[in-house]
RNA sequence: GGGGUCGUAGCUCAGCUGGUCAGAGCGCCACGUUGACAUCGUGGAGGUCGUAGGUUCGAGCCCUAUCGACCCCACCA
């Protein structure tokens, strides 16, 4: 082995036997229970990033866990077809060779998309692997790949029967960039500087002018109405009135409704049914004509979509709330942006104008481009969301989903409570098509598994589909059935579902968990997973979010290049706490590195001294420092089992560290030097036993975090077979647990403290060896006499000599006082008493502070009275020994004084 | 407007159901090549745990208020 672990020369040779000995492929055992998890699918278009690699590495840490636990475990992974992120992709790369999605048409467009996801669409799976991901690769999936779609199909057409999608004219969010609608959860509120406009609408019966604001003038030429309250006593005698809308000159009418409050502004709201979300619930109450006056594109109508407009409505076909639309005249063809600054000119021309307020806002913006959100009616289809909700309610309530941290709990309960219906079409072409055709001929929808040929209704054969796809969320919400086979019976799904825990920022909360849990419900009849564990984001060193247009982004694939997966992986959780955002810094990664360098050169000591040899651990009389490491080893499992149990892998990690380096290596391993050089072959054979067997636990405790240097390891320790990630994890032993020895050898290690500490504050050089005057204390007799040995290794001790009690050291001596013995060491000339005297001074008032604090709490009788009995004897003891400590402490002051 | 997070050593953060919790890593200072490791070892300095009250025998840990940083949700014209 060499000196310094190279991870490169390990990970990607291990990597692939791995995979092609099997080890990853779950296999399903009857009568067990699995412990599944779906891998959150990235996008085909994305490149592995921090988020994924932290991601990726909570769920394999648990999955390894649950592996070496003997559970049959499935990570099952796949990608996201990633309808309108794809879509711009592939957009923008026509557009380099000068083409547009109409050049190509549909057909070509999909060919053209689908080349790219087999080009690139493995990309993110294969930097995957490099995270020594232990997913079931032979299980991988894609939501456009057959199973999956005949999954969405089926959901689609379960949902229509039962009334659960329809199809309808209804307020949505367009994002006139992407030239589509979105969901409401995929509409950003940003901050924005605009202006609240005052507009004055004439009345047509009493001439008066009514003042009423808007942030957005642009819209005034669709509006239909002009609302106020009816308890307005300033508007009561405009009941049943009109305004003159101006520009337009159309007479719209004065009506009444609760959205206009009269506390706000001038109490006036001006209507426009198609471009507002409460307008349109208003125009609703009213039967308002619904008037839309922008295009898809983001430009004002005018007189070629009216036409075209106008022919809907002359054919018949014009479905239920169809809005119309309005020839903007002079508008038409401008841009939102420029028709506002036409129209608010126009207006002030007109005097009609009132103050121009400024104001900040928060306005919706598409996720994907960041364009403003114009929100409009449109015929589109959507899920009913109210009857879904209560069962995705109700199980979380009852315990049968938890979130982890529970937090998490209310944002998605708040969130569900509260759902609107789900826009679910998007008018693009990457994705689900939406399995519903029309009849040309009478305007019949069919909703079907297959492609229809006739009409049920007319019998005709014009028939066409549906042009737009689904919501690429539609998909994945379906994941965790649609992977294991669902709308087919599959043994996988019948096994596996529902899954274990889910693993998942919170970013997406909204977007994906809340939809897989509802249709888990819906189409399962079973939650499908009982676990949610959050994680936050991982941020840059200076605490910002990475992203692409900051150019702040780690690469993972740089960082393993540099410092190994297992340095990576163990960067991103330890000390992470659950649900928090992380600050993600080389200085982390190194320490981790550093951390899988100790690793190594433990195991190098550990394997260098057991040579070829697998000491069993049975029938062995351990020394006291065998004792106290396994004893503290079995604390470790237990406390790492806990914490994995409870998804704290933070912590976890961090314990494994700290009984590696501070227990293991610090340690032990320097307590054991004294054994494997001593003389007595029988101890040293149960040392050796004792290192390799705390090295093989310690090897598998860290594996879910560490896999590849632990396995690299494992393979080297004799009497090993196999791989460590089948290996057993670790269990608590009742018959290798030694309280009372580990104890006495805690005390033993108090005193080694003790010295070094006295030798570096009295400036002693490391290398020079010292006489060593020990008096133990009542009890500590025998495991003093005992430490002989060790003091001289780890203290730098040339001699141990023990003092009876009540003996005193001979000469000029400097001393500590530890639990277990009374300290001397001779240093002759080298101290000064002044200066002994002084440093003795400062123990002496910290132990006065110990004693003062001590007989405050235990003089106090609520202590006594309600405390615990063990803890006011904890303190009793804890006060004897200071005393006693500044009674000697005294002693050796008065001593010196008088030397 | 509602909900949530954070404020602990110079920096980045841990601190489980209140009682060795005042911690870790990095940084800093001193010393050090004892054959696993200088990607290391030993020792050290440094914080009245944002502020003010309260509950309790006892509070970074619970409650209230307050200041500061931030996030999410929400149809406020």
């Amino acid at each position: 082995m060499d000196k310094v672990y190279n991870p490169q020369a390990i990970e990607g040779e291990l990597y692939r036997e791995w995979e092609e000995s099997g080890a990853f492929k779950a296999h399903r055992v009857e009568g067990k229970k699995p412990f599944t998890i779906v891998m959150p699918p990235p996008n085909i278009t994305g490149q592995l990033h921090m988020g994924h690699a932290m991601d990726g590495v909570l769920q394999d840490s648990l999955t390894r866990y649950h592996r070496m636990k003997g559970d049959p475990t499935l990570w099952l992974p796949g990608t996201d077809h990633a309808s309108i992120a794809t879509e711009v992709k592939i957009v923008e790369a026509m557009r380099k060779e000068g083409l547009t999605k109409e050049d190509v048409g549909r057909e070509g467009f999909l060919e053209r998309a689908w080349a790219w996801k087999n080009e690139y669409g493995g990309r993110i799976v294969r930097q995957t692997r490099r995270m020594g991901n232990s997913c079931d690769w032979s299980r991988e999936r894609f939501t456009m790949d057959e199973g999956c779609s005949k999954a969405v199909t089926e959901v689609f057409n379960r949902l229509y029967e039962k009334g659960l999608i329809y199809r309808g004219n209804r307020m949505i969010n367009w994002c006139p960039c992407c030239r589509t609608s979105i969901s409401d959860a995929e509409v950003e509120y940003e901050e924005q500087s605009g202006s609240f406009w005052h507009l004055l609408y004439p009345v047509k019966e009493t001439g008066e002018m009514l003042e009423l604001a808007t942030t957005r003038p642009e819209t005034m030429l669709g509006d239909t109405a002009v609302a106020i309250n009816a308890e307005d006593p300033r508007y009561a005698h405009l009941h049943g009135c009109h305004v003159i809308l101006p520009l337009v000159g159309k007479e719209i009418p004065i009506v009444c409704d609760e959205h206009a409050d009269m506390t706000k502004g001038t109490g006036v709201v001006k209507i426009t049914p198609a471009h507002d979300p409460n307008d349109f619930e208003v125009g609703q109450r009213h039967n308002l004509p619904v008037v839309r006056v922008f295009t898809d594109d983001g430009h004002m109508t005018g007189a070629k979509e009216k036409t075209e407009n106008d022919e809907l409505f002359a054919s018949g076909k014009a479905t239920v709330g169809e809005p119309r639309v309005l020839d903007c005249g002079k508008y038409a063809g401008m841009t939102t942006k420029e028709a506002r600054k036409a129209i608010v000119e126009d207006l002030e021309a007109l005097g009609l104008v009132g103050k121009i307020e400024p104001l900040t806002h928060e306005v919706g913006t598409c996720y994907r481009c960041h364009t403003t959100i114009e929100p409009m009616v449109s015929k589109q289809w959507f899920v009913k969301m109210a009857p879904l909700a209560g069962p995705a309610i109700e199980c979380v309530k009852s315990g049968e989903v938890k979130f982890v941290p529970e937090r998490f709990t209310k944002t998605y309960l708040n969130w569900m409570e509260n759902v609107r219906d789900w826009c679910i079409s998007r008018q693009l072409w990457w994705g689900h098509r939406i399995p519903a055709w029309y009849c040309a001929d009478c305007g019949e929808v069919i909703v079907a598994r297959e492609t229809p040929t006739v009409c049920p209704k007319c019998g005709c054969t014009h028939l066409a589909q549906d042009e737009d796809v689904l919501d690429t969320w539609f998909s994945s919400a379906l994941w965790p059935f649609s992977t294991l086979g669902w709308p087919e019976k599959t043994e996988d799904l019948a096994y596996f579902y529902p899954t274990s825990v889910l693993v998942t920022g919170y970013d997406i909360i909204f977007f994906w968990v809340a939809r897989m849990i509802f249709s888990g419900c819906e189409q399962m009849g079973k939650p499908p997973f009982h676990t949610v564990l959050i994680h936050g984001l991982v941020r840059d060193a200076q605490g910002r979010k990475m992203s692409k247009s900051l150019g702040n982004g780690v690469d993972p694939l740089e960082i393993i290049d540099q410092y190994g997966a297992d340095a990576l992986r163990f960067s991103l959780v330890m000390g992470v706490s659950p649900g928090n955002d992380m600050r993600f810094s080389t200085d982390k990664v190194e320490s981790a590195r550093n951390f899988a360098n100790k690793i190594w050169n433990a195991s190098r000591f550990v394997l260098m001294n057991l040579g070829d040899t697998a000491e069993p651990m049975e029938g062995k009389s351990f020394s006291a420092a065998d004792k106290w490491i396994l004893t503290r080893l079995d604390e470790t499992i237990r406390e790492v089992s806990a914490h994995f149990e409870d998804y704290d892998l933070g912590l976890a990690a961090q314990k494994i560290y700290d009984f590696a380096w501070s227990e293991f290596c610090d340690w032990y391993i320097e307590l054991a030097k004294v054994t494997l050089n001593g003389e007595d072959e029988a101890a040293r054979r149960a040392t050796c036993a004792v290192l390799r067997h705390v090295l093989i636990a310690l090897l598998r405790l860290l594996h879910p975090f560490m896999p590849f240097i632990t396995d690299a390891v494992y393979r080297n320790v004799p009497g090993t077979e196999g791989t460590i990630m089948l290996s057993d994890w670790p269990l608590c032993d009742a018959a290798l647990v030694f309280p009372e020895e580990a104890r006495e050898m805690e005390g033993v290690m108090d005193v080694i403290r003790a010295v070094r500490n006295l030798r570096a504050e009295m400036n002693v050089a490391v290398g020079k060896r010292a006489h060593l005057m020990v008096r133990p204390k009542a009890g500590w007799e025998k495991a003093m006499a005992g430490a002989g040995e060790y003091l001289q290794r780890l203290a730098w001790v040339s001699q141990m000599q023990l003092l009876a009690a009540g003996e005193a050291a001979q000469g000029k001596t400097v001393s500590a006082v530890s639990e277990a013995a009374e300290l001397f060491i001779p240093l002759g000339d080298l101290v000064d008493a002044d200066k002994e005297i002084a440093r003795l001074g400062k123990e002496r008032d910290s132990v006065q502070r110990d004693i003062e604090r001590g007989e405050a709490k235990l003089g106090n009788p609520g202590f006594l009275a309600k405390a615990p009995a063990q803890l006011v004897e904890q303190e009793k003891a804890k006060l004897g020994v200071a005393r006693d400590k500044l009674a000697k402490l005294n002693a050796r002051i008065d001593e010196l004084k008088n030397m």
